[in-house]
DNA sequence: TGAATTGTTATCGT
DNA sequence: AACGATAACAATTC
């Protein structure tokens, strides 16, 4: 489902065709999914121009020229798309029609997306950790978020507060790559293993952006990363690594994929090293 | 029919 | 009081 990679990759499909073109009218077949609400939005939006189509962690920005931004978030199946590309498009949930006659669709069969009109970035984004590919986000950025944590790292690495734009299937991924387990106390990593878990999760989103996303089911096309998983979706199938099945559990209520033999939990691996430290 | 999916919110416990 | 765990919730598909 999109994710960090997947947004990113949408951002920049759509943002060739978005730049400087007029908005001449938006309008919403799902009202109850737009704020401030659908008619005060299409009020804001209409003869506005689109000057900036970026991504915040899962959001993507529509920077338009009174300096107000529209944030559409396509949570578990939103996606974009031209309305010259399928004959009868389905779920069309909003759409904003441009001055260059296109039409650019919000479609969303389970209606979960989120389009957001704000005068404030900042505030409507203030609830939003560190962007991973940052450079602010460094080593010494992630050790001090992991800092006292009793957290276990899946849940953390979920949490969008703290690091913004890492879903399921990237923080498997991730913890994979960083050969940590799903349930290790975040505060209790050592300094290679942050250093570790930092590397993985910008090779992993970076890897996504480079397959242009993951496709999974019918609800995002296009991306190649799911040929590349590791652990995701790979329940009882040989690790690519070792050999060893992939082991599957529920963390936080999310499906949960991991190496037993490449992921030890932290105490199996301080007690191989045979000393500890903090 | 129930499981699965994401992120927010509310609630409860430590 | 901050932190963390948990559940409910939105709607739909398989």
């Amino acid at each position: 489902m999109p994710e960090l990679p997947e947004v990113e990759t949408v951002v920049r499909c759509v943002r060739p065709s978005l730049l400087g073109r007029r908005i001449a009218r938006f309008r919403s077949l799902w009202p109850r999914n737009v704020s401030p609400g659908a008619a005060i939005v299409a009020r804001r939006l209409r003869d506005r121009t689109i000057t900036d189509v970026s991504r915040r962690a899962k959001y993507i920005v529509m920077s338009l020229d009174d300096g107000a931004n529209l944030l559409v978030h396509l949570r578990m199946s939103g996606r974009l798309a031209w309305a010259d590309e399928t004959d009868r498009p389905e779920h069309v949930r909003a759409w904003w029609g441009l001055d260059d006659g296109r039409r650019l669709l919000f479609r969303d069969a389970r209606k979960f997306g989120r389009i957001l009109h704000t005068d404030d970035l900042g505030a409507a984004t203030a609830h939003l950790g560190v962007e991973p590919l940052a450079q602010e986000f460094s080593a010494a950025c992630l050790a001090r978020l992991l800092d006292g944590r009793a957290r276990q790292l899946k849940p953390l690495l979920l949490d969008q507060s703290l690091v913004a734009g890492i879903g399921n299937i990237y923080a498997d991924e991730a913890l994979f790559a960083a050969g940590l387990h799903p349930l290790d106390p975040a505060g209790r990593l050592d300094r290679s293993e942050v250093l570790r878990l930092r590397r993985a999760i910008r090779a992993v989103l970076r890897r996504g952006i480079r397959c242009n996303g993951a496709s999974i089911d019918w609800v995002y096309p296009g991306g190649t990363m799911q040929e590349v998983f590791r652990v995701y979706g790979r329940t009882d199938a040989p690790c690519r690594r070792c050999g060893t099945p992939i082991a599957a559990m529920r963390v936080a209520q999310r499906s949960t994929h991991f190496c037993p033999a490449c992921q030890p939990p932290l105490a199996v691996r301080r007690r191989r090293s045979g000393r500890k430290r903090v």
